[in-house]
DNA sequence: TCATTAAATTGGTATAGACAACTATACTTT
DNA sequence: AAAGTATAGTTGTCTATACCAATTTAATGA
């Protein structure tokens, strides 16, 4: 388990064996750990070494120390789901509601001025431009400009747009989103919204503005919603 | 400088030091820190405990240790910074813009219903209740109004809410902020909102609530903030 | 039996020292 | 001039010990 002669270091040693005894439910969530006391005689180490495999362990979320209880386990955390990015589709889905799209536009058009400072792409680079409605449980929820470059999804038809966009360009194009930047902000109906949206002249909207890049930084969308703000509360859960 | 007569901890101590020097540039990004042992003799304390400072920040990745090198200030990760979690004061201040605080009221309440809940509190159990207005260059931003478990922070006085409540939570009381879960909606102003902020009527206001937790997960405060969407645009980073 | 007190256990903080591994520099040898 | 060597300074690892603070457990007393 530990070898003294080695030239890993002895808390390196333990924090591994540790990790692995986690991994393979050796050691699960809520069980107690021996005490640090404990390890430091059995395997004849010093107790501030053992600290420092733990304490490595406990900043990366494995372990939970408590003062005159002792280390634990850590429970899953369920909740990191909810701080990543996820699609209407998912979203809705967590919601328990059924999520539908209707299509309104699908066009191959010159990128204007926004849209490819948001892309990197020069100006008039053809993207897609896709219209949709999104319905939860058949009720219009929000109205979606999506802009994508063409020349990283050379395939599209309007028959992917039915489902998931995120669904086709992971699996099926094989292309690892890495992070967004979203911005939101208030404001009152337009007209073209209202129409669609079907809510009440002046009624309030939440505009999501969000531009998606892939793990290796190259830009893949950018999205232009409006939310009806009677249906729709955005959640996330910000970490430090 | 350090205190050891202080019942804060040293490490913590000389950490709170570092953080304020890089914070105000005293440190400056790419810079080589005094060595381990400079620091000890120093301030007469032990190599170890200069280390456990050290530790810490590198592990927040402010700084950055070399083996025969030294250690030196990390260069600045600005977008780490818009994905985390921010308060009103740091917000404005990246966006460049002076941030500043009109107290409307301060008082020790029993907490409501929603309240409770949010705190995992009982019913009835005191509450501060803080109403601010914050103020962007002077001129109203948003109008907000944080409940906050009495018994976690027990010195509270209106003359700290002047200035930014999360420094004090986190520097003076030795208290370490996890995470937050954050709802955005949008909707049109009250009349309560319509008088501070300064707006028509029938304008568009984004309504966020806050619920921040410590690292031990215990609820820390609730937020509800009503923000001039003629002015305010909330940008988050969201990463996988 | 129940509540109180005392002791034991646990993690948290801090010290002093030692040696290893690595880097940069100055100096010596080839 | 280039290569090798010594040296001082840095972080990395590890030990042994001590006391503190929070919690649990055992002993005690009414």
């Amino acid at each position: 388990m530990i070898d003294k002669q080695s030239p890993m270091p002895i808390y390196f040693q333990l924090e591994r064996s540790l990790r692995s005894q986690i991994e393979n439910n050796t050691l699960k969530p809520g069980d107690l750990l021996p005490s640090e006391r404990e390890y430091a005689e059995q395997l004849d180490i010093s107790r501030m070494t053992v600290r420092q495999a733990i304490t490595n362990l406990v900043n990366e979320g494995l372990l939970t120390r408590q003062k005159g209880r002792g280390t634990f386990v850590a429970e899953q955390k369920l909740e990191q789901k909810l701080s990543g990015l996820t699609s209407f589709t998912e979203d809705m889905k967590v919601r328990g509601m059924n999520p539908a799209n209707t299509l309104l536009s699908f066009e191959l058009v010159p990128a204007e001025t926004k849209v490819a400072e948001r892309l990197h792409l020069k100006q008039h680079t053809p993207v897609y431009e896709i219209k949709r409605i999104r319905l939860a449980d058949d009720v219009p929820m929000a109205l979606e400009t999506v802009y994508i470059s063409a020349n990283l999804v050379k395939g599209l038809t309007e028959a992917i747009t039915a489902s998931s966009l995120y669904r086709y360009i992971e699996e099926d194009l094989g292309l690892q989103i890495g992070h967004a930047v979203q911005s939101m902000e208030a404001a009152i109906v337009n007209e073209q919204e209202r129409a669609h949206l079907l809510v009440q002249k002046g009624a309030p909207v939440l505009l999501i503005e969000r531009n998606t890049f892939l793990k290796d930084g190259t830009p893949l969308e950018y999205v232009k919603s409006s939310y009806r703000a009677d249906r729709y509360k955005f959640t996330i859960d910000i970490n430090r």
